[in-house]
This record gives C-alpha cells, sequence and structure tokens, in this order.
DNA sequence: TCAATAGTTTGGAATTATTCTAATGAAAAT
DNA sequence: ATTTTCATTAGAATAATTCCAAACTATTGA
C-alpha cells in the first residue's frame, strides 16, 4: 500500500465517472477526488477552483462550470439556492436540509430524519413535485 | 369620486412611503402603486421596469432597483431567493412559502396556516433564526 | 497498434443581473 | 426663496456564469 488514503479511491472515481457516462478524463477524476473524498461539503464553483488550485490540480474555470453541472445532471451533486450571488453544490445527495448562514455565506446541513414539512397543498395540476426545499435562515446574534 | 378606483390609494401610497422614511417622490409613488394595487404578486426588477413602461411610468432601472431594496429594507416587500439566475420581490409580507414552478419562473404562495416545518434543530449557538423558508419545486409533467 | 471519431478542455470573449458613480433634479427645511 | 438633503439617472463597472472555436485526449475498432 504504498498511497496515502488520499489516493486510494481513484479506482472507485473513475468507476464513478464512467457510470454517469462520463469519461474520466485527467480534470474529472481530480475534481471528483477533492468534492467526495472528505464527507459533505457545499461549494461554489470558485470555491473548487480555488481548491484545485491549491492542491496543484490546473483546471480552467470553465471546465470546473462544467462538471459540476454535468454531476448534478448525472444526480451525483446536488445544486442548492440559497443565495442570489452564488450558487452552491452539495455532495450530500440524500435527503436533508439546511441551516444558511447569511453573515458567512455557510450551509450546514439538517439530517432528513429530524425535519419534516407537513400540509404541502396538492401541486397544481398538471405539476409535480420535485423536491421540498427548507432554508433556515440564520444571523448572527 | 372623479378617480377610478386604481388611483384611490395614492395619499395611502405617500403615508406608506413616508412611514417607511422615504420621500414619496413621483418615482416611488408610481412604483409602489404598481406593487401594491393588486393583490400579492412576485415579481422581478425587470418585470416591474417593463410594468412601469408598459404603463407609460419612465424610471431608470437603476431607481427600480433602488426602491425594491429600499421597500425590502423596510419590510413592505419580502426578498425570494429561488433561482439563481435572478431575485423575486414579493408583496405578501405575511408568513407564508412558496411553490415554485421551475419551467415558468413562477411563485405561488402556500399559506403559512397550511404549512408547518417541524423538527427545526436549535440554531447554532451565537445564532439565532431569521426566518424558515419552504419551496416546493414543480416541474410540468 | 494506430488512425479515426467523438467527446473534453481551455483562454478569452460574451452575457446577464446587479451595483456603482458622478452629475442633475426634486423634496424638505430654514 | 435659499439652502440642504436626498433621489434619479445614464452609463460605466462588477461578478457570476456561459459561450466559442481551437487545441487536446479518451475511446473505438481495423
Ligand atoms: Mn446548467
Ligand atoms: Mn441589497
Ligand atoms: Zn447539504
Ligand atoms: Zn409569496
Amino acid at each position: 500500500m504504498g498511497e496515502s488514503s488520499q489516493a486510494t479511491g481513484k479506482a472507485h472515481l473513475i468507476a464513478r465517472l464512467r457510470g454517469a457516462g462520463l469519461r474520466p478524463t485527467r480534470q474529472r477524476v481530480e475534481l471528483t477526488g477533492l468534492l467526495f473524498e472528505g464527507g459533505d461539503r457545499h461549494l461554489t464553483a470558485e470555491m473548487l477552483h480555488e481548491e484545485a488550485a491549491q492542491a496543484g490540480i490546473r483546471v480552467s474555470l470553465a471546465t470546473i462550470y462544467n462538471t459540476l453541472h454535468q454531476l448534478t445532471d448525472a444526480g451525483l451533486l446536488r445544486q442548492v439556492t440559497v443565495d442570489a450571488a452564488r450558487s452552491y453544490f452539495d455532495t450530500n445527495i440524500g435527503e436533508h436540509q439546511h441551516f444558511y448562514l447569511e453573515d458567512e455565506g455557510t450551509l450546514i446541513d439538517i439530517p432528513g430524519a429530524e425535519i419534516a414539512v407537513a400540509g404541502v397543498p396538492n401541486a397544481p395540476s398538471g405539476t409535480r413535485v420535485e423536491r421540498v426545499d427548507v432554508v433556515v435562515r440564520l444571523r448572527r446574534d
């Protein structure tokens, strides 16, 4: 086992990308590594770009956006809209909701089992519910 | 009663603006007229600008943004973030939630009495809950 | 193994919502 | 009526995101 546990998942990452119908390019493998190694994360395109640079990975911002959208379309990421200024991508695709710290721009998961929404009226005819999002907005006190 | 019921509220609008600490300028009076005469509405800056133009009111987009933010800060409007591409302003400031028709970009109110969120964990220390937003995202089926 | 093909990356330009600026205009105060 | 304070505006500036066309790379299948 010459490789650190960080690199352990490389084959898995490639399988993941293939499963999503995406070619496992150098960029995609490295980005999915950053995204999925290390637990649940909420990050913007800019944040991921920065993190990649930090890790010595050279990827264009266009590729960051492409990859985030492709992974989202494949169901491996979820896009979270809480701030008009920027989009967050969530590596946790399980059922859960969010605290949003408006002062920080930080998202915190609320496990889906803990929170419940009751009394949602029937969806207007011709439509179906795609998702129910709850955002608990927080402010420093 | 020479004036149509549309114009009836002019004095009221002026009082409303004064109450918010805003000078009742021609533009603000006309914009608040469009906003608050005619029930609950959800609209973007661009939509309001267009509507003003339609009504023969000449207002710059900068003033539209200024006014929407001032009214929001004064608590007469509420900003709704459901789409990364644009900001909606809601003339209904009562407690309620929303359906969001993603295909149309349309918001529909869900009365606050009908819907309930249970099981929200305590806010992290140092923070307080400012608001709990529920968005039921709909898709054409 | 090696083209041929289809899909990917990239720098930089373009787009779009929103904000900023500095000059001009209007409301409130004196 | 004058002065002072606040508001409006055109257009420039910002910032997130998307688009583009050229250069690259993974995959295919001879
Ligand atoms: Mn997209
Ligand atoms: Mn603002
Ligand atoms: Zn999350
Ligand atoms: Zn509403």
